[in-house]
DNA sequence: GTGATATGCGCAAACGTTTGTCATATCAAA
DNA sequence: TTTGATATGACAAACGTTTGCGCATATCAC
């Protein structure tokens, strides 16, 4: 186990006092042209590497930010760690990525970890079961910046990065009105998230704007899952509805699924547009029109925001919001 | 912004010294009881959380691992990610993720940052540039511990987790033999992996055990992407096959996609397996016969991989193989 | 040549924790 | 009463870096 260099090492092979070495290598304060030179050159000759851990402790803040998220391995969270990463690492920061399987318990369990970790900032996206966030009402008093991005509390200090689930959901909704379907209804999440509400309004104006009616019994909630749209789309039938918007993708597959079983032609019988444009929905056939979520703009927006609140570039508390864009494909376009 | 209060705080306000608050909070060490519970009253008290960076410096070694991985929004890799996540995280660790874009430039970059971030360990899967991690040979000696897991060196030290590349190929192939395909070609990827080499292998192996020729006339090498399928499908078709594996899922997606603008029928008159078991192989019609890679697997074994490391319980040098899974579906099964 | 300013660098303290050693107290055995 | 063992907790050094302060020396204007 061979032993790292130190500043310290650098400092004694030079005749210099460590606190040189150390502003020749930082370039904080004066040094000399020639005595910086000597220190670059013996750091590479030493195989120096700065430790990070020493750094923070003096400076009090480290180079790390956490980022919080239900499940890495869902393809909208990991598309906004990678655009989070994709901005952060090149600016010197690492991402410290948790997860909290959608459980409150994990959530506290991991914040604290990353509080004790010294972070300077958390990007969050709560958990399922969340409801009242209180370890995060201080942490901006402790220096530590804040960003919440899709389910967000707003109250909370901090920035928030949101798509824009209204305006998404009416162009959705639009597109299909647009298409003749004369009864849409719609598949939606569950109420405890700002998210869903959004969509039901997004949808819900659309309609309102067409002088259609905004019919309660064609709302269908908690359904954003394969199975449930599955079975919503019958239920949905029974209603007479010859459309649906879904808040998930997976749900509008269901219905899609429901409809070759019973020999339902999409678009021609019934039109359907989901949310999120996951990979799958240009794959399968007729592809899905789909409302894109942007992940990998909201990380990078959320590490944008980050980046300047710490370097006092931008207010605390602000609201970004980015734009959900439609994708036309064949599953509820039968104008042509 | 307010202070944080330290086990200083604490030691003043009980009159003890910080050292004795340190062993109370730790459980290393002798203190007596009624001074332990002194000390966690007052700590939660004073809302005391310890600062993980200074004891980092002290102990030498952070509870940090770094993982690194081309990509973190492609569904393996995010699997990967996941998985090891839910094992370093419960037992104390955090993971730092970086990626390198594929880029032999940023993998350097990301390296040399966890290094100096003094991390635990570091988890990595290669970039496609990478030939030579010349970086990576000596952390071992710095107690760094090292695994690789997918694309490995297997020169470097420290343990590798791959998968069964050779057994799955060689089970993907025999399936298509045994639906009845008589001349099955192959789209793989580049030889510079280890991972491509073997599923050639595989399949080979799976030719000759059958007494079938193996032809490299309609092996298609660098050939796993969608439209690499879809152009090397009709290449395949010149040849007179009537099935492709193919190393990776997309390209087995172009194979579908060209056969179907083509009036070819899968599995009735082509046969396609591909290799991942991504999302959509199960949502596609015909579903896609795949090659499961048990990505959530390789994360979980490559962590608790490292933790035995930590704790001595394992040898550092090792190999962990991962069997992959055949998952059956509609693109090659034409027995019934 | 004088005083003012700038430059280069050493000194020492500090960040908050951990840990080896040492002092004191307690208690049992001799 | 002495001796030795055990338990408790104090003390101080250490991890490697950063940074305010101050002291020389160099530079400059007048």
């Amino acid at each position: 186990m061979q032993i790292r260099p130190t500043i310290v090492d650098i400092a004694r092979e030079l005749n210099l006092h460590p606190s040189t070495v150390s502003r020749a290598l930082t370039g904080q304060g004066r040094v000399g042209e020639a005595t910086k030179d000597l220190v670059f050159k013996k750091a590479v000759e030493l195989g120096y590497n700065c430790n990070q851990v020493a750094s923070s402790l003096r400076k009090g803040i480290t180079d790390t930010v956490g980022m919080v998220v239900p499940l890495i391995n869902r393809l909208f969270f990991s598309n906004v760690i990678s655009g989070a990463e994709s901005v952060l690492n090149p600016a010197g920061y690492n991402l410290v990525v948790c997860q909290t399987h959608d459980r409150k318990e994990d959530e506290t369990r991991v914040i604290r970890n990353l509080l004790r970790n010294q972070v300077a900032g958390m990007i969050v996206s709560h958990s399922l079961e969340t409801i009242n966030p209180e370890l995060l009402q201080n942490v901006s008093s402790n220096g530590v910046v804040l960003v919440q991005f899709d389910r967000a509390f707003e109250d909370l200090p901090g920035t928030c990065v949101v798509n824009d689930n209204f305006a998404g959901a009416y162009a959705a909704t639009k597109h299909m009105i647009e298409n003749g379907y004369k009864r849409i209804g719609h598949l939606g999440g569950e109420f405890t998230s700002n998210i869903y509400e959004e969509r039901l309004a997004g949808y819900r104006h659309a309609l309102e704007e067409a002088g259609m009616a905004f019919d309660e019994s064609i709302i269908f909630t908690n359904s954003i899952s394969r199975d449930k749209g599955f079975y919503n789309m019958a239920m949905a039938l029974e209603k007479k509805c010859d459309a649906l918007y879904c808040a998930g993708d997976y749900a509008a597959l269901g219905v899609m699924e429901y409809a070759r079983h019973n020999n339902i032609r999409i678009p021609e019988d019934f039109g359907v547009v989901g949310t999120a444009n996951e990979t799958f929905a240009e794959l399968i056939n007729p592809s899905l029109t789909s409302v894109e979520q942007n992940a990998r703009d909201m990380g990078i927006e959320a590490a944008e925001a980050f980046l300047a609140i710490r370097e006092g570039k931008s207010p605390v508390k602000r609201k970004i919001v980015v734009p959900m864009k439609l994708i036309i494909r064949e599953s509820a376009n039968r104008n042509r």
